[in-house]
DNA sequence: ATTAATTTTTAGACAAAACTAAAAATATAA
DNA sequence: TTATATTTTTAGTTTTGTCTAAAAATTAAT
């Protein structure tokens, strides 16, 4: 496995989530930031090696093989930030990165020790799920902050964006996994929302609150 | 910075303790199991970088950026393979081959948060030193066991070779990083030594002698 | 000091993964 | 439903790092 077909991998498993019967070569070619033809010249190759199922202009979606294969990249990712939020202080802005580098290192036994190591972490810095050495993910209720009702108690448990600058904008207001929330008010001209967060009385635009997950 | 450049720059780095004056193409071919004319290339490129000096037919040397750059690589390989053995419970033959990997992975706020994580490390799990961020390097004062005098008392520091092949051995004569010697008797015919290692006495081959440093 | 052997370099080709530009298929709109 | 717009694919290049085979330079040997 190449260090771009692993890519091509993760990318289709995570469109695959608001496209399940099809993944388009414009999408894939965004997310990589490669242009479509090259998507194509890359899905032929991955039909070849049956990781994924692709039929000229149907789109692609990923075979048994190939979400396995997603989900250990995803996995290794995931893993890796946990390992580098927890053990080497990093913020969870900085991780994303130097994960995307980490998640090709190949060892299965590395990895498998890392999650030993980390206490088999069930989500990593985001709140996102850590498929598990079978593939697992533990399924988890949430709902957005934009979805929330008023006047009940809610914990931040992920963020839908894990954009840096989104990221280190939560950190500036002090809002983390774990932060607990209320709705006090919600303004529905312009969806603004005045929140208790942690005790503390502040106001919340709309996209923020589209991008916070809460249980 | 490719992996590929990163490898060449590492072997050069390490063939020029013995050939200070320029390592031969064929050297480096052989370490990376690659062809002569490929070297060529690399060789010709590495020094459009500036990171090797390179002149035709009379071989390669790196230059002050290049020493440095493969310093770096170094780095990360041993402080990698102690965290493999320190934290993740490897054993000392297995993380040559993962470090391989590890090395090429790019932040340097990674490698020094490592570094720190580890306790600033100065060898390796075969007792090689681990350059600091500087690159500075702490000399010891070591030498092979077969250079060694009767009766004096050692301590193992290091394994000039580090395949799992003689490390496995190793494990399996109980010799390890720190294991005391004492030399009972030498035989200058075929140089097989009657040593005391941890209170036990034994036989040692040429061949292990001559790859096991002390101190 | 020539000749022979070895090493190194050049020249040309190839595979992977990207690109551009043009053609083909599909989707949208009048 | 036909025309237009969009998406996707094909065809042909490019770049990186490799290869083989042949030529050139260096080293060793008689």
């Amino acid at each position: 496995m190449t260090t771009s077909e692993e890519n091509y991998l993760k990318v289709i498993y995570h469109l695959s989530v608001v496209s399940p019967k099809g993944v388009n070569t414009n999408a894939i070619a965004g997310m990589l930031e490669t242009k479509a033809s090259s998507v194509t010249d890359m899905l032929k190759k991955l039909s070849e090696k049956d990781l994924v199922k692709y039929k000229k202009y149907q789109g692609a979606s990923l075979t048994e093989k190939g979400t396995l294969t997603a989900k250990m990249i995803v996995r290794k990712h995931r893993l890796w930030e946990v390992f580098l939020v927890d053990k080497l202080n990093f913020t969870w802005d900085e991780v994303h990165e130097i994960a995307e580098e980490l998640e090709h290192i190949q060892s299965e036994k590395l990895i498998n020790k890392l999650d030993a190591f980390l206490n088999f972490p069930d989500f990593d810095p985001h709140g996102d799920p850590i498929p598990n050495a079978n593939g697992e993910i533990k399924k988890v209720q949430k709902q957005l902050l934009s979805d929330a009702i008023i006047d009940v108690s809610y914990k931040c448990v992920g963020v839908k964006d894990s954009s840096a600058e989104f990221l280190q904008y939560l950190d500036k207001q002090q809002i983390a996994l774990g932060s607990t929330f209320k709705i006090l008010e919600k303004d529905t001209f312009d969806d603004i929302l005045q929140v208790e967060i942690n005790g503390k009385k502040i106001t919340i635009s709309d996209k923020i609150a589209t991008n916070l997950y809460v249980q």
